[in-house]
DNA sequence: CGCATTTGACCTGCGC
DNA sequence: GCGCAGGTCAAATGCG
């Protein structure tokens, strides 16, 4: 087994990261969150604080002064704190990496020593375990792609609904090749599973899309379920293995779907899995950073409170859906349901959610269906499903006895962010932005100060984006997804090892936990993107120590 | 006038 | 097969 490695150049994933020609790929390279390298527009001392007379007031005005350039100074220490806690993820991580590539060094040794020993064996992938064995052997390595798809140059990008688009004009492949002909970085949520060695299918795959879509600007649709199509990749060998619970029972799934047009298919691939998340919240809807249109209401069983349906307005046909209701036993908490990928680029506060979300369906749908490319998660050892808790935390519920699987995003209960610390940072993430109540939609001077007045400067993206642009310039914009399925696989692992490693992989430090709380008080969606960046930070630890 | 929302009707899947 | 519930459609309505 070999960590599987799609690396993906670093193209600019969102329009913000191109205002940025500073940008490095180290975190620690990064310009400070705050600081005097950043033009910070103090909004809070405007001209029209001068007296009607003509003077000024001084003595107040010096005041506001030290007292801002006290509060940069501290937030400047939390900055430089920040970054040495980064640093020591990065390294313990690296460790953790080594450490986990000798023991897979080992089990590659006993595997080929077991392979020399049934040499009549067929090579066809053996029918997948089920999901919570421990018999996952090297070849069952599935790692995930989320976010950024740029020209890859044949990288595995994608692994499922392969399937030929040529015969149809409403192909809803396009590749990454393709977006960048169309010279815009395709910046997308992909759940793509790829082999850690060989990726045979994957590669034809990208080849036959890449000759189909060519002729299309149809958008990119990038979750690639896993169910139909392991379904389709081993529907000769392991017809049973489509009966994942998910999929709409179909007579003819497999690569020769007759009457089910590629549309179709793609919804239902797109429609397995669902992320709920619940959040204390006064808006009507959660502020994902996404345009919705609502299409639809119903009062459902057991709740007063009437479900509303939502369709992602973002791109003309972006399958991505949502339900919002509120709790019936508590109205302030709103439960949000997200189904669907989305095919077009994203806000960074949107990309944080949605990567947030689809690495929850990545988790689900690695952990739902016993397909040999989904076998497991990553590392593909253990539970599927325990190891999504270990991503999500203990705020973490997941669903799959209903014919939609739903991961449940738990960020109103108020559990202790500083022992979710411990295991896991995003439940950190959750747990602070739970513990902030996520209400405050205000934004302190602090954050209002030249964040926004930087961020703001990409109004194509947040012309009607119901979420503040600062998010996307306090992330530089590269850190809205995990672009590489070594990230993923990073934050997994490096979790998975520190929760058992007795908590000393992540420690973070008090003074960060008060960071995150400060910060989550100013946006409710602050707490998706923070859970993106710490996955990014991760993941480029993760990648940096790959490359050694 | 165009767009978003509302709302009743209709469709589909599932359980009995 | 029937009924129920969830989900979607589309005409009507409201709003800027």
């Amino acid at each position: 087994m070999e960590v599987a490695v799609e690396r993906p150049p670093p193209a600019p994933q969102v329009k913000a990261e191109e205002k940025r020609p500073d940008a490095k790929p180290e975190i620690a390279a990064r310009p400070p969150m705050v600081g005097s390298a950043l033009p910070i527009v103090f909004e809070s001392f405007p001209s029209t604080q001068r007296d009607a007379a003509g003077g000024i007031n001084v003595k107040q005005e010096e005041r506001r002064l030290e007292a801002a350039r006290a509060e940069m100074g501290e937030v400047r220490e939390e900055n430089e704190r920040l970054k040495s806690m980064l640093s020591r993820i990065v390294s313990q991580y690296q460790s953790l990496q080594m450490h986990f590539l000798d023991v897979v060094k080992v089990q590659e040794q006993a595997s080929s020593a077991a392979k020399v020993a049934e040499k009549k064996l067929p090579v066809a992938p053996a029918p997948a375990p089920n999901p919570g064995t421990d018999d996952d052997g090297p070849d069952d390595l599935v790692s995930l792609s989320l976010g950024t798809r740029a020209n890859s140059g044949g990288a595995p990008r994608r692994k499922g609904h392969e399937r030929s688009s040529s015969s149809s004009g409403t192909a809803e492949t396009t590749t990454a090749a393709d977006a960048d002909d169309q010279g815009h970085h395709q910046l997308s949520l992909g759940l793509g599973f790829a082999r850690g060695n060989g990726l045979p299918s994957s590669t034809t795959t990208a080849t036959d899309d890449d000759k189909a879509s060519h002729a299309s600007t149809a958008p990119v649709l990038n979750l690639t379920s896993d169910s139909s199509g392991s379904a389709d990749d081993n529907d000769d060998a392991k017809p049973a293995l489509a009966a994942a619970g998910t999929a709409r029972k179909s007579p003819s799934a497999g690569a020769g779907a007759g009457d089910r047009s590629a549309d179709d298919e793609v919804q239902q691939q797109a429609k397995k899995a669902r992320v709920s998340v619940r959040v204390k919240c006064d808006t009507p809807t959660m502020p994902d950073g996404c345009q919705w249109r609502k299409y639809g209401q119903k009062i459902s069983k057991g709740n007063p409170c009437p479900r509303a349906y939502y369709r992602c307005t973002v791109a003309a046909h972006c399958p991505v859906r949502k339900q919002v209701q509120r709790c019936a036993e508590d109205t302030s908490i709103l439960i949000t349901t997200y189904e669907g990928a989305h095919n077009h680029p994203l806000t960074p506060a949107a990309t944080a959610m949605a990567s947030t979300t689809s690495a929850a369906v990545a988790m689900l749908t690695s952990g739902s269906t016993t397909s040999a490319a989904s076998a497991s998660l990553v590392h593909g050892h253990g539970h599927p499903l325990p190891a999504a808790a270990g991503l999500f935390g203990p705020t973490t519920m997941v669903s799959t006895a209903a014919s939609c699987p739903t991961i449940t995003l738990d960020l109103t209960s108020p559990a202790a962010p500083h022992s979710l610390m411990h295991s896991s940072p995003y439940a950190a993430a959750a747990a602070a932005a739970a513990a902030a109540g996520f209400e405050s939609k205000a934004f302190p001077a602090a954050w209002s100060n030249g964040y926004l007045a930087y961020g703001g400067a990409h109004p194509s993206y947040y012309s009607k984006s119901s979420t503040s642009p600062a998010l996307g310039h306090l992330f530089g914009g590269s850190l809205g997804v995990p672009s590489r399925p070594e990230q993923l696989y990073a934050q997994s692992y490096l979790q998975r090892a520190s929760s058992l490693g007795g908590g000393h992989g992540a420690v973070a430090p008090a003074a960060v936990t008060d960071t995150l709380a400060k910060a989550i008080t100013s946006d409710p969606s602050f707490q998706s993107a923070l859970a993106a960046a710490i996955t990014s930070v991760m993941g480029r630890g993760g990648a940096a120590a790959a490359q050694k």
